[in-house]
DNA sequence: TGTTAATATGCGCTACTACGCATACAATAT
DNA sequence: ATATTGTATGCGTAGTAGCGCATATTAACA
């Protein structure tokens, strides 16, 4: 119960669904630059957001040189069985988008890892414009 | 997402996880007393988590003269799916506790239906010990 | 109509949360 | 050492949520 409110408190905002949705549907680890880009967020809330859903036990962090990989909990039973429920209730129209919006910031790693770095950012949060304004 | 959103806000609370919880294990639906009784919880305390709760269209109401009888929603796939995981999860010893707190209030029901209403509340919802103290 | 009993809600208070800005920290490269 | 770049965080602010108290609402009943 105590575990079950944590976790729900953790996930009930828009961008940490939005942070989680992305880290369920790809197989790599992803730093913050790339959910930066993905996501149209600013670094510091990027950061910020994935701090509370580590401080809930959701993700664990992978440092690698000035990147930080973040991935999905699996250790966790209950985390576990959430990732499952999620799978299946997450996916609409909207989260499509995100989605798209990611495999092309992956596009441009080298190999699994991430090689590009903040780009700056050049629309707001305000729209959600797929963000390949910029060099496409 | 937006509805996923929605519903782990409300639901992100301990009190209204227990509400949630002893609608999920009981086949009645129930009324504000008994989750009073059975919480130890004061009455507007109750009735503002039941109101968060159908709100985000969790909670369904069938008014029966002066009591109120709730149930959770069947209607709404999102929320049958989340009944499913939460039934799956939530039972701990602290879920147990009071549930028990609700079978030895339903057990004073006549019928199918609430008869006893308010009972004066000895116990303060300060300390979890079982509410059976009164009369026993 | 007045009363009682079950339930809902307005109000003030406190605590927390997310945001935005700026800055700090960490690791690599020059 | 210093600069650069990816990431984390201290701080002030605005909005929100839950609590407790009191009161309103609703429905049965005398």
């Amino acid at each position: 119960m105590q575990r079950a409110c944590e976790v729900f408190k953790a996930i009930a905002d828009e961008t940490r669904l939005r942070i989680v949705n992305l880290m369920l549907r790809s197989s790599e680890p992803l730093c913050v630059c790339e959910l930066m880009d993905a996501l149209h967020l600013p670094q510091y809330q990027i950061s910020r957001h994935l701090s509370v859903l580590k401080s809930a036990h959701l993700v664990t962090v992978n440092r690698e040189g000035t990147w930080a990989y973040h991935s999905l909990e699996t250790g966790d039973s209950f985390a576990v069985q959430l990732w499952d429920f999620l799978r299946t209730v997450l996916p609409t129209e909207e989260t499509e988008k995100d989605l798209r919006g990611l495999e092309l910031r992956l596009a441009l790693r080298s190999g699994t890892k991430c090689v590009i770095g903040v780009v700056p950012s050049d629309d707001k949060p305000s729209d959600h414009t797929l963000g390949r304004s910029k060099t496409e």
